[in-house]
DNA sequence: TTTTCTTGATTGATGAATCAATTAAAAATA
DNA sequence: TATTTTTAATTGATTCATCAATCAAGAAAA
């Protein structure tokens, strides 16, 4: 049986431990020690494993990406069309990413990567990337332009409901955002749901 | 003639030196320093009219919203129905408004809302003002709940169109952000353009 | 002269990053 | 197995830089 060293449960309780302090503060102003603190470790501990903090902020705007990503991936396997769209909408807010913790990282993250090239990079590689599903999936209901039309929409939607979101308190509300953007597509698609 | 003493002046270069400084460096992260470096006078002066920075940084926000409120004020002046729910989306995209560094400071003030109850108010009061000045304009096109979500829907967009600018380089395409916004209203309105 | 305006220099706090030293675990050797 | 050696994991203490905030004192104006 293969043993594992520690590295790679410290770096994944670390990571886990930044999206907790940065969705509590809201902001990435978040010291090492009060990250390290809250994965049970040492601040020194953190910089042996990731070296300086914005290597461990990358990773965890990575990790929130890739969790997406992978979400995304499995609700939009076997279904296309309008199904497809409705799959996107729905994953963007599902309970695990329409959260208070994710929104805010969200939204620190965006405000980061205008100082900071990678993460910019990083952002939009994950920006286009939902472009073109969300383009895939309606191409078939629509006209190319107005698919491309749609899609901007949809995303812009979708940003927008999560920074709003950060200005509300209580509990998320996923259903009517949901709504919001079906609506949208709805009315775009303009009756013709044929698929 | 009233003569008038150096605080409104050093008062408005400060707050003119903190919107260019945090939209070029894209956050908040910005040194009292840097900021009265930009208007030509000491960090120590600036603490002395502002007192704290963060009190700065409060009044720079109060003064972009502020001069929104003035542009919507004057857009939305003897217009009524459609033609104002077109004026305050026009407002939100003009030439004085949808800029960089205005853009910038929106993001980060954003996310500094979510620490400073105080700025959480200030862009509270300015959404709830969004929404009331749409859904009057809306209500005598649409029954009162469709008028609702229309104008979420708006303030969505408007959003949604800022935090994705602040991820493109290159200067912002209004135009087509409008036109994605007005569409959205168009369907909105399903042809019953009767106002 | 008194008040307003202004700054350089200083203080104090904070926090990232480093390092030497310590313990624990694994591997190698006898 | 017992013993030594090597490597991994871990941290407390320290260093170094950055900045907000203060203050005493100087220049300008009234």
């Amino acid at each position: 049986m293969p043993k594992i060293g520690m590295e790679p449960l410290r770096r994944r309780a670390l990571i886990d431990a930044a999206i907790r302090a940065i969705g509590e503060r809201g902001s990435l102003d978040v010291t090492m020690s009060e990250i390290a603190g809250r994965a049970g470790v040492s601040a020194a501990l953190a910089h042996h494993y990731f070296g300086a903090k914005e290597d461990l902020l990358f990773a965890t705007m990575r990790h929130i990406l890739a969790e997406l990503g992978r979400d995304l991936r499995d609700a939009v396997a076997e279904c296309a069309g309008l199904a497809r769209v409705r799959a996107i909408i729905a994953v963007n807010f599902s309970q695990k990413q329409f959260r208070p913790e994710i929104i805010a990282a969200w939204l620190a993250f965006y405000v980061e990567a205008q100082r900071t090239p990678a993460l910019r990079r990083l952002l939009r590689v994950y920006a286009r990337r939902l472009h073109s599903n969300l383009v895939f999936a309606l191409e078939p209901l629509l006209p190319r332009t107005e698919a491309e039309r749609t899609a901007e929409g949809i995303a812009a939607l979708i940003d927008g409901l999560y920074i709003r979101r950060a200005l509300k308190d209580g509990p998320p509300d996923a259903a009517s955002a949901v709504a919001l953007v079906e609506d949208y597509v709805t009315l775009r698609l303009g009756g013709r749901h044929d698929a």
